[in-house]
DNA sequence: TTGACTTTCTACACATTGTCGAATATCATT
DNA sequence: AATGATATTCGACAATGTGTAGAAAGTCAA
């Protein structure tokens, strides 16, 4: 479903800036047209409503939202929620992460999880179990 | 450090696929001379040694590994070793989705990990631990 | 010096993304 | 129906990253 880009400023995005941009509007709302999508963005940053619309275009045809026909104008939603796409995203990338090295990614997993939310360790470590489980199950 | 691309068949690649080619040629081998590298890949494909060589001066550039003078000729060896590199990319991206949802991430993380190499999960369990010792004991 | 081999330069092609202007379509009103 | 405001679609251009490689320049032994 998703793939990754790279930004300049070294930092990994899952897709450009724009694209992020205009999907965490979209989560955040709901769903918007493009106008409000714009308006959203216009108040942070100057910005021409058909690049905004070309955008969203473009995030309709790869799937990550979906455009439909409101009262009047289109409205635009996401196709996946937060999580889902997250975990597509991951899936992917992760994926190709581990083609290099599990190890290293999984240490790595560890240290961004613990740096950015030591709670969520514990759930990790449910979800493992969780998943040990299923696995064992299903032999 | 890294970033990442993706590639027209849908799947994530932390670089492109001849990079990550060349890289892993380096990684097998420790180091090795433009000739050589192009040697191995083109006992599997046509290939110019031009190709490899740019693409060699390329992955200099980035820092992803490095190129001396030899005895007669210039050899490049990897900067990082395949687990550093794995942390070092899985860092990034790891950063960026976790952006979008932790979450997500982790269950995903959890699944492709599961999928790939399921006694792994026992040794992230394992990391979990330490880590959390790590962390009570840091305050 | 010449010929083989190495290295650098320069360039093209293609995909992705940000960026829009121009053209077109739609619709309520005049 | 004609007009004007709005919405939507099209086509383009620029920048960047990557794969590709020929041409040119450099190096060195015979």
């Amino acid at each position: 479903m998703a793939g990754s880009t790279r930004s300049k400023d070294g930092s990994s995005k899952v897709m450009g800036p724009l694209e992020q941009e205009i999907l965490d509007v979209l989560w955040t709302r709901g769903e918007a047209t493009g106008k409000t999508v714009h308006a959203d963005i216009k108040s942070v940053r100057e910005i021409a409503i058909t690049t905004v619309l070309t955008v969203l275009e473009r995030l309709a045809k790869k799937g990550y939202i979906r455009k439909s026909k409101g009262e009047s104008v289109f409205v635009f939603r996401p196709a996946f929620s937060k999580e889902e796409f997250a975990k597509e995203v991951s899936n992917d990338v992760l994926k190709g992460i581990f083609e290099i090295s599990r190890s290293g990614a999984c240490a790595s997993f560890v240290d961004a999880l613990a740096e950015t939310d030591p709670l969520e360790l514990d759930k990790l470590s449910a979800m493992i179990e969780h998943k040990k489980k299923e696995l064992a199950e299903r032999r």
